[in-house]
DNA sequence: ATTAGCTGCTAATACGCATTAGCAGTCAAG
DNA sequence: CTTGACTGCTAATGCGTATTAGCAGCTAAT
């Protein structure tokens, strides 16, 4: 059977010979209020909301308090197809968990542009939808964040981001750090020649790495090797690395990483027998590859909860967001090892 | 404090020196209206909406008039968290891809529930923001799904669904078929002792491979094996199974597999030299296992692509729906083989 | 007897948008 | 110069709820 007609407050309020205002107070009145209706006549408009098994419209309830409990999540490349599946999973995975606890629900914007043109200001944009939103993604549009940035909408960035005409509000991992850390660790077992396979911005997330490993240079630490091209023929870095005389690498790619191995493999050289290897981050479900690099942890679920709730916090306090930068530690894994004295 | 103050179209119309009602019929006026708007004021109202970003209020447009360009999508699962990740994530990524191309958005309902207890019906009520709604999950409470049927919100089930107080509008995979297909290619191979290792219901995706699996049966196949508890010891399964004298076991649970598979292997046996193992349905992620098990492929992202579909038809339509299930291609593996004339 | 205060309600309004009726103004035909 | 059609808009209303202001009737205190 089909419903005929959604009942309204109005309908209640005639069944209970009472008006349309004593019906919501009786719902969900404040106290204040509700101590002013007896409760002869509250029992009365329960009984006929029991009875007809009326429920109060969530559209039109929102719509008279002006905020949706939405969340926007707005990602710079289609969230699941397979290829970013995995990169924006753990994400998500913290965004619904926190959204979840502060009762609010996700919107995933699909984005206007298909596939790699996403735009948050396109034609339709439906960002303002939600209460606010969540912006994540590789690359993201520096004309747009500026834009964001200078407008009143709450948002927060997962990913540190450059101040943009003003500064993003953002939770994003400590890579700087982590970088640093790694090369410290390189340091202690003795290694003083290190190679740099990786760009050097203007990412963000690669900058930073960067500015991490640059910076934990000298003090009897050298850079003998810098290729900053990504995705090169593997023998080819296998053989800039050999004649650099570097002991360790730093990959900034684990895709790179992973095909110097093999390729080193292949040659009969071992890692980290013959030199370490260390990638700048984890990856998560990297291409098959049996070995456990050295690497540290990007807390991807943790950035997702603690985005969010800066978000909600954006929403109901008005609070201006700030920057956050989560501890990136450090992974043991099995590729680096002591400095090999070389002969 | 409250949230931003969002632009509504009176400021548009204030901006663009036009009312309130120029401003809607710009944006969504039927082309008879449209007609009697020449393109200079047209322009200037779209010049105005693109500069300030302004994005119609759902809330509101659901509010006057039903519909606002968003599918929800609840699961009885939080969707994210590690162990449902890999089970919903190829769905969800069928359904992002047809809404984008349908142009809706997605509201993920995070549940009333924590954890779970997740409800549709909890006491927001929040999926109807949504114009319709996917439903998926591995366990739905029937009383809801009834429930759902009765009303008239545009849904559609993620899976075969048995009737609730009337046919449930789905999109499922054919298991039956699946398992027989594979319960035939078994017997082509000479196997006439099989072992089910698996509930036999009452969840419909388990009873359609016991269905599957019972109606091949007969015409020289037997049953000669029924554990229907998961999760027992593989060495207890591995025991039973050896002294049933069954050639070939279909297992439900592809851990079950996994771990009578590691059992049989630590005794010196060999799948399928001893017995063959036949997995019913696709399991993404296995639990790190290098065999290959011969079973059918679940084709989840189309069954979310289609679903949408399906659900965009009711809502945009008021179609009624139907039931689809797709078939699921048998995946060769190499754990069936012919079947070992036991001593 | 006036006032103050309380009780038990209701009227009115806001929320943001869609939609319809219709108002002025122009222009061409009669 | 009247009529009618057409143009370019706007005022007004409704959607279902939350919320505030306030009204009428009564009691108790001054």
């Amino acid at each position: 059977m089909a419903a005929p007609k959604r009942l309204t407050q109005h309908d209640i309020a005639k069944l209970a010979g009472v008006s349309q205002a004593t019906v919501s107070l009786v719902l969900n009145g404040a106290p204040t209020a509700l101590a002013r209706i007896p409760q002869e006549t509250r029992e009365r408009v329960q009984q006929v909301i029991r009875t007809t098994g009326y429920v109060a419209d969530p559209i039109a309830r929102r719509m008279a308090k002006g905020l949706n409990r939405i969340l926007g999540v707005f990602t710079y490349e289609p969230a699941f197809p397979s290829a970013q599946a995995d990169f924006f999973t753990p994400f998500l995975l913290g965004i619904e968990e926190e959204a979840q606890i502060q009762n609010y629900d996700l919107l995933l914007l699909t984005g206007a542009g298909v596939g790699q043109d996403r735009k948050i200001f396109a034609d339709g944009n439906r960002l303002r939808i939600a209460d606010g939103c969540l912006v994540l993604g590789r690359e993201f549009d520096r004309a747009e964040l500026t834009r964001l940035v200078s407008g009143d909408y709450p948002f927060v960035a997962i990913g540190r981001r450059e101040d943009a005409g003003g500064p993003v509000p953002y939770v994003g991992g400590d890579y700087a750090n982590g970088t640093r850390a790694l090369v410290e660790k390189a340091r202690a077992l003795g290694h003083s020649k290190l190679a740099y396979i990786g760009p050097p911005g203007p990412a963000e997330s690669t900058a930073d790495r960067w500015s991490g490993f640059d910076g934990a240079l000298g003090n009897g630490l050298k850079l003998v090797l810098h290729i900053e091209a990504v995705g090169r023929a593997a023998d080819e870095i296998l053989d800039a690395l050999l004649g650099s005389g570097a002991t360790v690498a730093f990959f900034v790619e684990l895709a790179d990483a992973v095909r110097v191995e093999a390729a080193a493999r292949a040659r009969g050289l071992s890692i980290p027998g013959d030199f370490s290897a260390v990638v700048l981050g984890s990856h998560i479900r990297a291409e098959r590859s049996h070995v456990q690099f050295t690497s540290f942890d990007i807390p991807r679920e943790e950035m997702g909860r603690q985005a969010t709730a800066m978000l909600v916090r954006r929403i109901e306090s008005g609070d201006a967001g700030g920057q956050i930068l989560l501890t990136c530690e450090p992974v043991e894994g099995e590729t680096l090892g002591p400095a090999k004295r070389r002969t």
